[in-house]
This record gives structure tokens, C-alpha cells and sequence, in this order.
RNA sequence: GGCGGCAUAGCCAAGUGGUAAGGCGACGGUCUGCAAAACCGUUAUUCUCCGGUUCAAAUCCGGAUGCCGCCUCCA
């Protein structure tokens, strides 16, 4: 089967043919830096994260261009609060994006150009539109005129009547049309300014795409994608300038992905639910993030919920003891791997979940399966089986890599959730090692009221015991379930 | 007001014509001082409701109800 994917400009699944064999141009909107990121960007950069180690994994030569938007309103405006230069505030939230994407596994694309790195192009961009009559300049404000283009209003499905009508903008009276969109501003007194043919001003939001796409992709490009939110007014409008400039097609794929509520709201700064990437970090390792958009649709709206989180951080416990428990059946000597029919079936399977618009969710659900497998193997504690498992083994971590998962190692991730749980509780690790080696000389004298008493103790402070054949353990007992 | 989406077990969630993936939970079992963890097994004759098309519908059509998004900065 081959790749299908859902554009968003025909509302359905086609096969997907880069204009370039073998090759794929992809470019997604990265982020204005005025602010850390929150999960929703955090769904975004996953979504794509995986869609460009899928494309990876199918042997396509991508290139993939992420932005940063460094010139904005919200950044100038953070500048005057905080009283910092507003360069410093893009600084700033760059290096703060880089540690969330990094702690997050989001692969680096292989360009991230920044807007204010493009001003020229821009500058170039907006003169050509001035000279074809797309768009018109006044007092330094220069607009793009929606009606000069025809096929406005072809991404977002709406006519240009309906949007008036809808309209609730303030209207420009300066303006052709209510929906006609900034190209370049004037700048006021103090804000950042490039002088220009038409007056010294700063760009406006949508032109810094069109210009660094097609600067690194050509023009026109096989995929872009971004958040639902962006399909309107940003992508239309980056559309319609592009064609209007350069009078061909831009995209050819439009992707973008669903939004996170939170607790079955909208999150937005305005209603105060925002979970920054940072916060959630503190408390989840970051695979579970990932696993948890995974599971659903990347088109669908998500609901990011606690009980939801706690399901899935199980489920990716699960995911790593099978991994765990595999690597150890084949300890004791070199296990040469047996090609195991069932597990190249289950492989097979998961390219044409993913082949059928990255339905992550379905090819997650042979990933589990996989594991049941190799359970049901190491469960038999036969020798013969090892061979089997260690190749099983190899598919289920290409498996899991191929989403992004199996980044750590199951001892990082339980150590890692112990450290988190003494910070967020302020608990001393040596007292509970303390209180743990208590027990265990009180189960040596038979003592099991006292070791009871000290267990039950530590479940009350969330922490749960494991007698193990290695000795007493600790995990961190989540209180939701 | 205009445009669009969604409704599947206790919870989360795939599935767009061929007889309901997967995860969590629950229950049963193995293990254990007892537990826990881990693993295995079981867990929707049915897909919001009412009509219709079809040999066949969760899937298509019509209607009803409920929820949500976009039209304004937003991933």
C-alpha cells in the first residue's frame, strides 16, 4: 500500500506523489517566540516529529524546514513590559523552544531559519506584489487586496462574501476589503524597523513563511503543515500571497494537526488553563506526552486530562518491561535471531496503519501486540524461544523508534520518576532508603507487622515497594487510577 | 448569523460497506510471608436516537438530540 495522506485543500485522503521521486520538501510552521511552549505546540512539533521519521523510515530523502517567527506584535509587545530589546526576548524563547524540543525527542529539522535572518526577501516579496497590483500602500502600511486573487478562500473553503458577512474584525476603513491583510507595517516610534522602497516599517505576520519556504524548498513544495488554527487566516493567507507573486501553486499537501483542550476546554491564555511543556516535564516523563498524542488522530481534537495521562503513563511502563524482559531472555550467551513469521506480520501491518495518513493510533495498537507476543515467549522460559525473541525484539524497536519511543532506558525512567516525585513532594531519598532497609531487616527476623507498617507508610507518601529477587525497590504509586 | 467536525465498552481510543484494533480499569490465574510489580487469560451480538438504501451499515442517505472548533491573536 501506498502513502496516503489527508490535504486539507481537498478535505481528503490522496495518494501522496512528491513532485520530486524519492524526495520530500517539507516545511511546518514553527513558532512566534514570545513565550515557553505549551503541550499544544508540544502536539504540533510530535505530530510532525513523526510524520518526518515516518517519511524517514520509508527511505525518502526529506528536507525539513521549521521557522521561527522573531518579528512580531506579541514579541515587540513583551519587549515593553519585560523593558528587554526585543531581540533578546526572541533569545530568549528560541533557547527555551530548543530545551523543550529536545527534552521532548523532536528531531531537529534540517533548516530553522528565523524570520528576522529573511527582512530582504521579505522586503523583495512585498515589491513584487506592489508591482503586480496585488497589493497597495498606504501611509506606509502596505495590504494585500484579497479580491485581486482569485482562488482566496480555496484552503479554508469559504467565499469571500461569507467571511464579510462573518466578519466580526474591526473594520479599516483605510482598507479595499475587511479581509485585506497586512504585508508590511509601518513602524511607530521605537519599535523595530527595516527601511524599504516603501516606507520603514517591519513584515507582517504571514509573509515570513511564504518567503522562507520557498526559499528552501522551491516553489511550489510537497508538504505543509501546521496547527488546525493556522489554516485561517495564516495559510490562506501565505497562499494567496505566494501565488499571486509567483502565479503558480505553492503546496501541494496541506497538513495540519487537531488541538489539546484541557479538561474538555479550549486551552487558552485568556481562560488561564495553559500546561506549559516545562510543567509538564515535572511531573511525566516525556514519552508519555508523545504516547499520549500517539493514541488519538492527529486531526482529531485531543482531551488532556490527568486520568488519561496516568493511563498512558502505564501503558508506556508496559511498553518498556516488554523491551526489558526481552533483552533479558536473551541474556546468557549470543542468541542468534530466528526470523519469526508473526512479528514481520505485525510489521507489515504497522506500515499500513501509518501508510494510511500516520494513523499512529492503530499502528500503536501492533506495537502492543508485538509486546504480548514477546511475552507470551518469555513466558515459556524455553531456551528455543530466544532466537525468536531476540528478532522479535529488533522489529519491536524499530517499531517504536519509528514513533519516537525507547529513547531511555527502562532504569532511566523509573530513576528518573523517583527524582521527580522527591522533588515535586520535597521527600529525602535517604530516609525513604532509610525506612526501606528497615523493612527489609524486619522481614528477615519475620517481623511482617513492622515491615507492613513501614510499607504502608510509604504507600502513604506515594511511594510503593517491590520485593524483588534483586532486593526491595521503590516506584513511584500514582494516586489517580 | 455563516462554515466545519464529532458522538464506539466503566474510562481513553482506532475503525468510512462485509460482520467491533489497542490502552487503562475490573475480574480470574501464575508469582509472593502477605502484597505489589510483572506476565497470561476474560471483559461491546454492538457502535447517541429515529427512519431509509443495501444480500450486508458503526461505516452511505434523510431527520432529531447533544458536544466541539473556526469565522479575531493562537500549535
Amino acid at each position: 500500500m501506498a502513502l496516503k495522506v489527508y490535504n486539507t485543500i481537498s478535505g481528503k485522503k490522496e495518494d501522496f506523489t512528491p513532485l520530486s521521486e524519492g524526495k520530500v520538501k517539507l516545511y511546518v510552521c514553527g513558532v512566534t517566540v514570545y513565550d515557553h511552549c505549551h503541550i499544544g505546540h508540544a502536539r504540533s512539533a510530535i505530530v510532525f516529529d513523526t510524520i518526518y521519521r515516518y517519511l524517514l523510515s520509508k527511505n525518502y530523502e526529506v528536507t525539513y524546514v521549521k521557522n521561527f517567527t522573531d518579528i512580531d506584535d506579541k514579541i515587540i509587545k513583551k519587549s515593553q513590559t519585560e523593558n528587554i530589546p526585543w531581540q533578546e526576548v526572541g533569545e530568549k524563547y528560541i533557547r527555551s523552544f530548543y530545551d523543550d524540543m529536545d527534552a521532548l525527542g523532536v528531531l531537529r529539522p534540517d533548516h530553522e531559519p528565523r524570520a528576522t535572518q529573511h527582512i530582504g526577501d521579505m522586503i523583495a516579496l512585498v515589491d513584487t506584489l506592489l508591482k503586480k497590483g496585488h497589493a497597495y500602500n498606504i501611509d506606509g502600511d502596505v495590504y494585500f487586496s484579497v479580491e485581486s486573487f482569485k482562488n482566496y478562500g480555496q484552503l479554508s473553503k469559504r467565499s469571500l462574501e461569507e467571511m464579510v458577512a462573518g466578519a466580526r474584525v474591526e473594520v479599516d476603513e483605510r482598507k479595499r476589503n475587511p479581509l485585506d491583510f497586512a504585508l508590511w507595517k509601518a513602524s511607530k516610534e521605537g519599535e523595530p524597523s527595516w527601511d524599504t522602497p516603501f516606507g520603514a516599517g517591519r513584515p507582517g505576520w504571514h509573509i515570513e513563511c511564504s518567503v522562507m519556504s520557498t526559499l528552501y524548498l522551491g516553489n511550489p513544495f510537497d508538504i505543509h503543515g501546521g496547527g488546525k488554527d493556522l489554516v485561517f487566516p495564516h495559510h490562506e493567507n501565505e497562499k494567496a500571497q505566494t501565488e499571486a507573486a509567483t502565479g503558480e501553486r505553492f503546496v501541494n499537501y496541506w497538513i495540519h494537526n487537531g488541538f489539546v483542550n484541557i479538561d474538555r476546554e479550549k486551552m487558552s491564555k485568556s481562560i488561564g488553563n495553559t500546561l506549559s511543556i516545562k510543567d509538564f516535564l515535572k511531573e511525566y516523563h516525556p514519552e508519555v506526552l508523545r504516547l499520549f498524542f500517539l493514541s488519538n488522530h492527529y486531526r482529531s481534537p485531543v482531551d488532556y486530562n490527568e486520568q488519561s495521562i496516568e493511563d498512558v503513563n502505564r501503558a508506556l511502563h508496559r511498553l518498556y518491561y516488554t523491551r526489558q524482559r526481552a533483552m533479558e531472555a536473551q541474556k546468557g550467551g549470543k542468541v542468534e535471531p530466528r526470523t519469526y513469521p508473526e512479528a514481520d506480520e505485525i510489521a507489515k501491518k504497522f506500515v499500513d496503519a501509518m501508510d494510511d495518513d500516520f494513523n499512529t493510533a492503530l499502528a500503536l495498537s501492533y506495537v502492543f501486540e508485538l509486546s504480548k507476543e514477546i511475552n507470551r515467549m518469555a513466558d515459556e522460559k524455553d531456551e528455543s524461544t530466544a532466537g525468536l525473541i531476540a528478532y522479535a525484539e529488533g522489529i519491536y524497536e524499530l517499531l517504536a523508534g519509528t514513533l519516537g519511543l525507547f529513547t531511555d532506558s527502562i532504569e532511566a525512567l523509573e530513576s528518573q520518576e523517583r527524582i521527580r516525585h522527591l522533588t515535586r513532594t520535597g521527600l529525602d531519598g535517604t530516609f525513604v532508603e532509610q525506612a526501606i532497609n528497615d523493612r527489609v531487616e524486619a522481614r528477615k527476623n519475620k517481623d511482617f507487622k513492622k515491615a507492613d507498617e513501614i510499607r504502608n507508610m510509604l504507600a502513604e507518601k506515594g511511594i510503593m515497594l517491590l520485593d524483588t529477587p534483586k532486593g526491595t525497590q521503590w516506584r513511584v504509586k500514582h494516586s489517580v487510577s
